[in-house]
DNA sequence: TAATCTGATGTAAGCGCTTACATAGCATAT
DNA sequence: ATATGCTATGTAAGCGCTTACATCAGATTA
């Protein structure tokens, strides 16, 4: 079956049922201009008699917006996702924006084209290490709107970036396990390169230690990459090779939960053996076992306020160009608190 | 900044530096009719040259389609979400359509206008109840191609649906903790009636228990809701009240979450005091504490064919009307295995 | 009273594409 | 040699809206 083309109602069968020109229809539906209470009424009702609906197309052609933000991920695989994305569709449906989504993940992310853009959107949100800095820099260039989430802007360039504090709660993470747990060889999972919220995060472990006179040792990090299966492949290595920290610090959830599906495995008990946390408090987290010590990260928060200024920066309006959302630690039995 | 539209990049642009016509152009952009391979490559390099885009609205308009599909869901809350939506947006990407999301969750579900609909795609995904089934009915008589995913299609609308064995899955759980396990007094935790899942799963447990001539229990089914919270209230109530079953069987594994945290907070043991299972295995199921024993459903393949079969409607193939993806039990230790 | 302004509406020119139709060149069939 | 068909390309008419500009009636001002 195909969409009806025969009676499709247009913008023109609604201004001659109501008796008024397109131009009027045009300023009732949008609000513009001024159109006396009566004619409007007439509009409505024929809107309402034909069941007509605005061709988004149409309207985007002439008015040149195209009423929709674009959201674009590396990949939809974490559960951090979820929070983000709730936070994200809400936001952009209550501020009258459609939302198109796209991943980057599967292809070639130095290679044009991107799925989103200038032609269909009025402007982006940029995950993370969704998009290279070439095309972000390019997209700048041309004047699209963008927010970045988990990701600063390029230098000098002055994209308005909202992420949350990734240093200092990693910082507190790690002060908390010296301080008040007492270790001293503290294991990282690290975070892939390209992710910016894994640099912070390994930077702020590193402070800590430093902090505290505690040396770095390379050989205490090894690669979680936010993903549960390099982590568990890590950790099975330091199993393995015989690792001397008495804990582990992930640096994101997922991570953490491949560290301790291999932890289970060499039979290693936790936290008495060896004690494990995380960062981001995803909600798995409070239902391991044991439940995970971790840095909770405000991600739906995140979502929302990186949307609202992206519609802010659409309407030509000043946003704040650095948002950092504070963290929060999250103590539970994993790190051997009780 | 502005959208810098001084020197915008139009066909026009590309055919003139091309030095061919802006259809011959279009006929390349959209390998349509037949062009000599020297003109191509000229195009081609216009297009480098000038880094042109398309723009999508104008396409949109001029073809009369967008080249987009819709995905509507009700909430994006639940664990099930993520890997439905990597399967659609996968394979979206994969079929070259944008992919726009809309939840319905918040507004009245029963008032038009709807964010997602025939002006702006070109056919719809349509989860559960995310959408009522006036507006189906509108939409399938205007021929905007859909797919139903995880509900069934209305009477003699042959709208094609794609969902997982509910029924039989449920069946087979229940089966399961009878002949197994040897239980006979099985609670049932239902999903909101407005889901059809909810519906088949309930029949699965009923059709068990007829078979095994157990008398069906009203006493023994309370509102789990598809919700961790609304479980944890129907749980705590029955084991204020005194539960005689010795298992719960979760319509849904977020549900199970809810009653296990009910069941801890009451100081039940699982399975020892009391025995629970759930339905989907989505990824925390494997994680808690006991690991749940529950029916895995095939979230991301149902997603995936949903998608491909959407493709098909819009490109006028005949499609499979009912699609019915084999689910699968997961014995964990929740249900008192091992 | 004439001049000016304001509010309500209409007219029509695009927005940037796709595509039906026209055209032209050339090979093949008659 | 003419007719026929096919390939490659161009011309131009929209697609369904928005919006700059024009118009006109009535209110306000000098």
């Amino acid at each position: 079956m195909q969409l009806d083309d025969s009676n499709r109602i247009t913008i023109v069968e609604v201004a001659q049922y109501a008796g008024v020109s397109t131009a009027t229809v045009s300023r009732v539906i949008n609000k513009t201009g001024p159109v006396l209470p009566e004619t409007a009424a007439k509009v409505y009702a024929a809107i309402e008699a034909l069941n007509y609906k605005p061709n988004a197309a149409a309207r985007g052609l002439a008015s040149r917006r195209t009423n929709a933000i674009g959201l674009l991920v590396d990949e939809i695989n974490s559960e951090f996702f979820q929070p983000m994305l709730r936070g994200i569709e809400v936001t952009a449906r209550a501020s009258g924006m459609s939302l198109l989504i796209s991943s980057t993940g599967g292809m070639d992310k130095a290679t044009p084209p991107y799925p989103l853009g200038e032609n269909n959107t009025d402007g982006l949100i940029i995950f993370a290490d969704s998009l290279p800095q070439e095309e972000i820099l390019r997209l700048h260039k041309i004047g699209l709107p963008m927010v970045l989430l988990h990701r600063s802007s390029p230098p000098n360039l002055n994209i308005p970036c909202v992420t949350v504090e990734n240093k200092i709660g990693a910082r507190r993470m790690v002060d908390y396990l010296i301080e008040e747990r007492g270790y001293r060889k503290i294991a990282f999972l690290e975070g892939p390169d390209s992710h910016e919220d894994a640099y912070w995060r390994k930077l702020g472990y590193q402070e800590s230690l430093a902090a505290h006179n505690i040396p770095f040792d390379p050989k205490l990090v090894s690669l979680g990459g936010f993903d549960e299966a390099q982590a568990h492949l890590s950790v099975s290595h330091w199993v393995e090779q015989g690792l001397k920290a008495k804990v582990i610090f992930a640096a994101d959830d997922d991570s953490a939960i491949g560290a301790m599906i291999a932890l289970k495995e060499a039979e290693l008990r936790i936290p008495e053996d060896i004690a494990l946390v995380g960062f981001d408090d995803i909600r798995l987290a409070a239902y391991l076992d044991p439940p995970l010590t971790t840095v909770r990260a405000p991600i739906e928060q995140a979502a929302r306020i990186a949307v609202e200024q992206l519609v802010k920066v659409i309407h030509g309006e000043e946003v704040e160009l650095k948002t950092l959302l504070p963290t929060e630690l999250v103590i539970r039995r994993s790190c051997g608190c009780c």
